[in-house]
DNA sequence: CAGTATCCTGCACGATACTG
DNA sequence: CAGTATCGTGCAGGATACTG
């Protein structure tokens, strides 16, 4: 067997997996959803108003929209903002740890795409798949 | 070329977002559902047969085993055998492929502890809380 | 503009029984 | 042992209407 980097997994018995599970349903969790990546992503783009990410989200109704954000905000991951302005302005914000899922989203990109290579039958070019210029 | 810290979407506008997004949403299908992790997590192990798999994820059915494991066989993350004894036993192991999702475990389970730490409100002192205006 | 309030539907998942 | 087959249910998510 090969030596890995320190994978949990290698250090665990069966009753502790179960609860070192858990973090990583946690960050899955985190992400749940048909929405939150995308609504996520769109705040990378900069802060937005309520209907702005809904125009760039297709498909999306507001109430699944409010009740994403609501999630993503009591998740520490999106900042609501209130404007006292008439009429009331709404910004959303990705917090600090909000912006910590970009790496985590990468990560979950490379593999994806190695994933999709895999399924696909071309497992040949393993490190040649950076984004496109 | 260096860049591998740098995100993906830094690189792209709206449009390409949704297909950039794409592989992550393959990524995240993967583990997709109740229990996919679970069997994962308990094949890195080992080998194990059917029942065997069943006995080490409490409440898991035997139709919902059934049902996952020849998921992750069409994702090409496990591999089934059949030998050919009496009676009949199948043997599941994780492929190689399968056996790369070790590495996105382990980071899904890093951001998820980052993840409870500051839900819980312990920010380390390695990141300064983000209130301000 | 930035959302709620209702109502509805499909499908993930569960319970239980049966089989080669 | 290694699974199907059937039946049932909850809840994520959608459609549509309404509001301060």
């Amino acid at each position: 067997m090969e030596a890995k980097q320190e994978c949990f997994v290698e250090k665990l018995n069966h009753s502790d997996c179960a609860k070192s599970l858990l973090p990583v349903r946690d960050a899955l969790d985190a992400l749940n959803g048909k929405w939150k990546l995308q609504i996520v992503i769109s705040l990378m783009f900069g802060n937005k108003r309520f209907t702005q990410i809904a125009k760039e989200i297709p498909n999306i109704t507001d109430k699944m929209l409010s009740k994403e954000l609501r999630d993503l905000e009591a998740h520490q991951l999106v900042k609501r903002t209130v404007y006292d302005s008439i009429p009331v302005v709404v910004e959303y914000t990705l917090t600090e740890h909000g912006r910590s899922l970009r790496d985590l989203i990468d990560v979950l990109r490379s593999w994806g795409i190695k994933h999709r290579n895999q399924v696909m039958g071309k497992v040949e070019a393993s490190e040649a798949e950076e984004v496109e210029a």
